[in-house]
DNA sequence: GCATGATCATGC
DNA sequence: GCATGATCATGC
């Protein structure tokens, strides 16, 4: 079948809705459970009767429209999540590097989309997995800016000799992923001798997730940025610049600045005093588009006159049995750093506590951060088979009775060991504890990133 | 009820 | 004063 026209396409697309992957399959590959990204195929050639091709050009050549098939979840809370990126084309670093964006691979096979999302269930068979939505991509001006400027910073580090370096969360909506049969699918690059994993461009998890809520939710995100700012300057940029006018100053000022009244130590904090300082008072950090789109997390961070944060820095309790079982590359330590920006939003204090108890706070900047792939691959993963290990062989438990309270010593990773993170307790009392995978019983415990590492990301200057 | 961000208490 | 484990407070 050949369509003329993308209305043409676009009302065949719309006869899928409804349909199962089942009722689409005419060729029985679709009881093939373990045939992974064949989904896309059987609707290629089942439903829309076409030739599968691994060419260069759209799938719909004529019409320079590519077909992705993508699955969607609903989450215990109710809400569309996106479950996975949406993987594009292979970057070939040695053609890349030569091209501008309108030239590029990326932008000649990906400009125009025909996205049918299909709902996702657990224990389901793929079978019975059902088309939700068939969409017709194009992205709208802002999000191209952005997503320009991470092909830009892609291609930079592919010239910069350092494909083999490249991240996910180096970038925005568009990343660099890796994709491969295994991470011995590796590639040469153009400007330096070292292998690079293959990896391909996609569009992150959390834009499709915006993207899904959007299309699907009809949830509308409200935007910070517009496009006429995106032609100067990066979202960092403009992001620092929101900011600026407060740096130095203390929270009081702030307040009667912005208008806004943040309550430190109360939970929503941070909240108040982004979306005040932002001029969007009343608006979750989750419903602003940019923020969701480029999964971008925040993280308050106090530091002490020495430059150190009084606390270490935590994030998610620790699942025993989870760790033990899973593999590196699909943890959650994994993904959230190879996939999580972090905004952190950084206050001083000029004076110690014991100098001025009632010391004030001062704005001091906030700063964009991911893990470089570096420190994810030589630390955080070994990091990761250590505490695995020490799982498997059993974690040692040492009740101790201190004056008021029992204390229970272990042997789990303790900070500044590697100078970057350490597991310690995060619980609501003695009795609030979590199963070892052996049955016992320990007082829950989070991944948490030393203090002296958030001092030193701090500090760099990017 | 629980996750999460924040902070405390004790012993060396 | 710091390391380590314990616990609080809030908000969904």
């Amino acid at each position: 079948m050949i369509y003329k026209s993308r209305s043409d396409l676009m009302l065949k697309a719309a006869e899928a809705e409804g349909m199962t992957f089942g009722d689409i399959d005419k060729s029985g590959r679709i009881l093939n459970e373990r045939a992974k990204g064949h989904l896309g195929q059987i609707v290629e050639e089942s439903f829309f009767e076409y030739k599968v091709n691994s060419k260069s050009e759209a799938d719909f050549a004529e019409l320079g429209i590519e077909l992705k098939v993508t699955p969607v979840r609903t989450n215990k809370n109710g809400t569309l999540s996106s479950k996975e990126r949406l993987v594009l084309n292979i970057i070939n670093y040695m053609d890349e590097v030569d091209k501008e964006f309108e030239t590029s691979s990326f932008w000649r096979k990906n400009k125009e989309l025909l996205i049918m999302f299909y709902e996702w269930l657990p224990k389901v068979k793929r079978a019975d997995y059902k088309i939700i939505k068939s969409y017709l991509h194009e992205f709208e001006e802002s999000d191209l800016k952005i997503i320009k400027k991470d092909w830009e910073v892609i291609v930079g580090k592919i010239k910069e000799g350092l494909a083999h370096q490249l991240s996910e969360a180096d970038t925005n909506y568009l990343a660099a992923c890796t994709k491969g049969a295994n991470k011995a699918s590796k590639r040469e690059q153009p400007c330096s001798e070292e292998l690079a994993m293959q990896r391909a461009y996609s569009l992150k998890q959390s834009y499709m997730t915006a993207l899904a809520r959007k299309i699907i939710s009809k949830q509308t995100l409200q935007t910070i940025t517009n496009g006429k700012e995106l032609e100067n300057f990066t979202f960092e940029e403009i992001l620092v610049s929101k900011f600026e006018k407060y740096e130095g100053k203390s929270l009081e000022e702030i307040s009667r600045m912005a208008g806004i009244v943040p309550r430190i130590g109360s939970k929503n904090f941070l909240q108040v005093f982004i979306s005040g300082l932002l001029g969007i008072k009343g608006t979750k950090l989750d419903d602003i588009d940019e923020f969701a789109k480029a999964n971008i997390q925040f993280k308050t961070v106090r530091l002490e006159p020495n430059g150190i944060p009084k606390e270490n820095m935590s994030f998610k309790n620790i699942n025993f049995t989870e760790w033990m079982n899973e593999e590196w590359e699909d943890s959650w330590l994994e993904n959230y750093f190879s996939s999580t920006k972090l905004l952190f939003v950084v206050f001083e204090y000029k004076e110690t506590e014991k100098e001025n108890p009632e010391r004030e706070l001062f704005f001091k900047g906030i700063k964009l951060w991911n893990m470089p792939l570096t420190t994810i691959e030589g630390k955080l993963k070994p990091f990761f088979y250590e505490l695995q290990n020490l799982i498997k062989e059993g974690i040692e438990l040492r009740p101790t009775v201190q004056k008021k309270r029992t204390i229970v010593n272990n042997n789990l990773p303790k900070a500044k060991a590697n100078g970057i993170c350490h597991i310690r307790p995060k619980a609501r009392d003695g009795s609030d504890k979590v199963a070892l995978p052996d049955g016992r019983m320990i007082s829950k415990q989070s991944f948490w990133l030393d203090k002296e590492y958030i001092s030193v990301i701090i500090q760099e200057n990017n």
